[in-house]
DNA sequence: TGGCAGGGGTTGA
DNA sequence: TCAACCCCTGCC
């Protein structure tokens, strides 16, 4: 690969350490104590964090850098308009600086596909068998995403093959029904939330949690408030203490009323926290 | 070393 | 509402 330029971007309230290892994007590697591989805009990068500063070596725009981390976002007023309760402020101290990413709709429908049952480490080598097997190598060991229309025409054992396990056949027939057209991951962005998630549902493999997670990852879409068990545990364990027979539904509507248009960054420093505090 | 439980859901009956 | 779906990992 040629020399490629870097760029350097001031930032504040940002942090890439949780950003990238918060469980939202499954397409970087750490390379060092504070530096990662990943992929901008379809180009892979090198990204590292100093003081105050965001560097990313790579054929990637600063604007491109900008949208994909969502650096010009107003993060502290969004926080503050989430509820003032005891909880939230302790999930904010966690991991200060942690945003929400402006990922890929395709590469992000594919991964969370591919996430069911799954863990972050395993989901992480399913993207990486995908791109060396599908990709297109853009730099030596570097292979693109594939998208949906290579997977469509390719089989579902191929995608077996890459340790998807029954998965392949979600992700295989998703692929197909973008192929066709019978859904739009352009459209689905100019649709209102609501009806935005039911376009997304229409997808195999696609259920209510996956597609708040494209939503919220990939549209930008603040109030999506994806459930797993994860951030059911937590908020069982904060807002219903010792109430034992809560349903899942009604967390969900739990979520829905109480924590508002930027109810997204709440699950998701929500959903940091609980998975790495200190064991008690 | 091998067996077993469980993991960041969705589907289809 | 609930079993079935793949298979990797951690644990004993």
């Amino acid at each position: 690969m040629a020399a490629t330029a870097s760029i350097v971007l001031p930032v504040h309230d940002f942090a890439l350490e949780p950003t990238l290892e918060c469980g939202q994007t499954f397409s970087w590697q750490r390379k060092g104590p504070q530096r990662w591989q990943g992929w901008i805009d379809g180009q892979p990068v090198e990204a590292w964090q100093t003081a105050g500063r965001l560097s990313i070596q790579g054929r990637v725009t600063r604007a491109a850098v900008q949208e994909y981390f969502q650096l010009n976002a107003p993060l502290n007023d969004w926080l503050a308009q989430l509820p003032r309760d005891a909880h939230l402020p302790i999930a904010f101290a966690f991991a200060p600086g942690l945003r929400i990413l402006r990922q890929d709709p395709w590469e992000t429908t594919a991964s969370f596909i591919c996430s069911s049952l799954k863990q972050i480490v395993q989901i992480q080598q399913i993207n990486q068998s995908l791109r060396q097997r599908f990709g297109m190598e853009m730099a030596p060991g570097r292979f693109t995403f594939p998208d949906f229309s290579i997977l469509a025409s390719g089989t579902e054992q191929a995608l077996r093959d890459c340790k998807l396990g029954y998965r392949a056949r979600h992700l295989h027939r998703a692929a197909l029904q973008l192929q066709q057209g019978e859904i739009s991951l352009a459209e689905i962005a100019r649709r209102p939330t609501a009806e935005a998630r039911q376009d997304l549902m229409k997808l195999q493999g696609v259920g209510e949690k996956v597609a708040n997670c494209i939503l919220l990852f990939a549209y930008g879409r603040l109030e999506a408030f994806p459930i797993d068990v994860w951030v059911e545990r937590v908020l069982r364990e904060l807002y219903f203490p010792g109430k034992r027979r809560v349903t899942s539904q009604r967390l969900r509507q739990f979520a829905a009323d109480y924590f508002g248009p930027y109810a997204g960054y709440a699950q998701q420093y929500l959903f940091h926290w609980i998975r790495n505090r200190p064991k008690v």
